[in-house]
DNA sequence: ATTTAAATAAAACATTTGTTTAAAACAAGT
DNA sequence: ACTTGTTTTAAACAAATGTTTTATTTAAAT
């Protein structure tokens, strides 16, 4: 096959276009997530693109622009599926089941998430909190009707909202950024360490369930 | 009163002395914890403790060992006496009733410790995970004991007490790395999310116990 | 075939970094 | 008064940083 249609054609075009960029992104993504902004250096992630130092800045302006857009694509692309859970209208119970379930597998596969978000948070806070993907990250607002119709009900305690959520969230994402000092002191590998982690979704909804319980 | 006898003039020569090196401590601390190791140049610490930046490697040898310097003492500092109270003689629930809030206090005095140490814990977690002192931030030896026996006496559920601590410690510690998100997304002052941690001393003490019940 | 615009590469730029050197200031002991 | 050792200062160093400039290659359009 020596021919190629203008379409094929213009696709592999294109793709060497979209590579090198895509390229930057990837490799800017792991060694941000690794080594955080500062110790990450343009050098090295155009040494591990493969690519020349300058074309960093053809295609994002700067250093601090690539982070951004790394920053939105990363939590957009981790958290969207969360929101919706919480959004859903799903019972409390089932809910709670299934956001635990869903934020662990999520954090598992990104398991330097919790501490990328914790660092950027610090590093500049306006950077994260001005984000609309943030709001995935923590917003409580149909929960948290949700919560209070269900105590009208009777069926749950008397409880502030946002106290329980963070309880939620603590009790899911705090392990992930203690990762290290929990596999130093009990000389878990990385797979015991996912194991661990897997046994406490159950552990954590009973823990909130039964808080809830009038 | 000119006169002064030998003790006082040695004194107020020590005084120097110790007073430089502790400047650089004092201000490095400062600097460390707000903006974090990378962020830090020693041109900035010495021009905030108002020395020359050579006096840095003169006390201490680079910067890297200050900084080694101040995590011990940072940490020292801040979980001794916690780690007594999680081994001490107490009963159970009363022992987790003193964690809780000593540990909260500590915390609202040290806003920016949970974050300083998920950093250096990503950054090098051998640094930190081969230090003595770490040892109090996380060891539950004889809680783990405590936490069986009172299993066997029937007055609690059968718990993984690895699990147990880290819930307490999550609960704890997590709010106060994403303080950040929190005081955003509720408009908090800082005197409103001291009060909101507050809160929660209790509500985490009845999280844990309720879901200790057999 | 020539022109035009985009993509890549190499080199240079100006700063900033942690650290070292060499000299000065200082206090103490002889 | 002189020497000794300690503390402080100023200057310099080499390496690394993010970015820009300039030149070259490449592909598409005319």
């Amino acid at each position: 096959m020596f021919y190629l249609n203008c379409i094929d054609f213009y696709t592999i075009i294109m793709q060497n276009k979209i590579d090198t960029q895509e390229k930057i992104v990837q490799s800017a993504t792991e060694l941000f997530l690794e080594k955080g902004y500062d110790r990450t250096s343009v050098r090295e992630i155009a040494s591990k693109a493969k690519i020349n130092v300058s074309l960093m800045n053809y295609y994002f302006r700067s250093k601090e622009i690539l982070f951004e857009t790394i920053i939105n694509l990363l939590i957009g692309k981790a958290s969207g599926s969360l929101k919706d859970v919480l959004d859903s209208d799903l019972g409390l119970n089932e809910k709670i089941r299934q956001y635990i379930c869903k934020y662990i597998d999520m954090l598992i596969s990104n398991p330097l998430l919790i501490s990328f978000i914790v660092a950027v948070l610090n590093r500049n806070p306006e950077k994260l909190t001005r984000l609309k993907v943030t709001d995935n990250l923590y917003n409580t607002e149909i929960f948290t009707k949700q919560l209070e119709e269900e105590y009208k009900k009777g069926k749950i305690k008397k409880v502030n909202p946002e106290q329980f959520y963070i309880n939620m969230l603590s009790l899911i994402a705090f392990p992930f950024a203690f990762k290290h000092l929990i596999n130093k002191k009990n000389n878990f590998s990385q797979k015991e360490f996912n194991e661990f982690i897997k046994e406490r979704k159950e552990m954590i909804y009973n823990t909130l369930i039964c808080y809830l319980k009038p």
